[in-house]
DNA sequence: GCTCCGATGTACT
DNA sequence: GTACATCGGAGCA
């Protein structure tokens, strides 16, 4: 089943949370690629100073304070993509959960490829390898996450174990422990 | 296993 | 100009 919208309005960081075990597909004409979600990161509105929604509106975090359910991947460090879910409740005015790292299940093959490397548990465990490993761009920002369209994400497994740590690769509100993981031994 | 560091584009000051 | 929600390779252990 498809997650739904009504999965995505709510708090963020009960999103980010809820997200863990679920099931990430991304289809590319008649391949199928899908891995089971491993971690992911809160990042809420102008509370959350590492946010890029902590300022007001502007081109690229626009998508932030839009609908929940879509959408939001932006080019960072000069050669790598990432893709976030936009999650935030009606309080809110803006929110997202980056997808950091997923275990592939589907296409393992493709992946592989796309990465150049073989290691299995080492070609989509990071934000900027899972978006090679699966051809994500900035022609997946904005979609529907909800829609069985090019990308979309449906139930998974249920963890036994949800790690909570502090968010990676940031320097500001570096006390919020929103990042959340599965240990690779709890993925079955 | 670790730490260090360059690559590279874009948003924003 | 500078910072950035990163990665892989080099060097060392």
């Amino acid at each position: 089943m498809i997650l739904e919208k009504e999965f995505y309005e709510r708090e963020t960081i009960t999103v980010a949370r809820q997200l863990i075990g679920k099931k990430l597909t991304r289809k590319i004409k008649n391949t199928k690629l899908t891995g089971i979600i491993t971690e992911t990161e809160a990042y809420r509105g102008k509370d959350d100073s590492a946010s890029h929604a902590a300022t007001n509106l502007t081109k690229r975090n626009s998508i932030m304070f839009g609908p929940a359910g879509m959408s939001y991947v932006y080019f960072t460090y000069g050669m790598y993509f990432m893709l976030n879910v936009i999650a935030k409740s009606k309080k809110q005015n803006a929110g997202a959960v980056l997808i950091r790292g997923i275990y592939p299940q589907d296409g393992i093959e493709i992946m592989i490829k796309n990465r150049g490397m073989k290691d299995i548990n080492n070609i989509t465990n990071g934000p900027g390898k899972l978006t090679i490993a699966m051809n994500i761009s900035m022609k997946e920002n904005n979609l529907d996450l909800t829609k069985k369209s090019s990308i979309y994400i449906s139930e998974g497994i249920t963890p036994k174990k949800i790690n909570k740590l502090p968010r990676i690769g940031i320097s500001k509100a570096v006390d919020k422990k929103w990042n959340f993981s599965i240990n690779s031994k709890d993925y079955f």
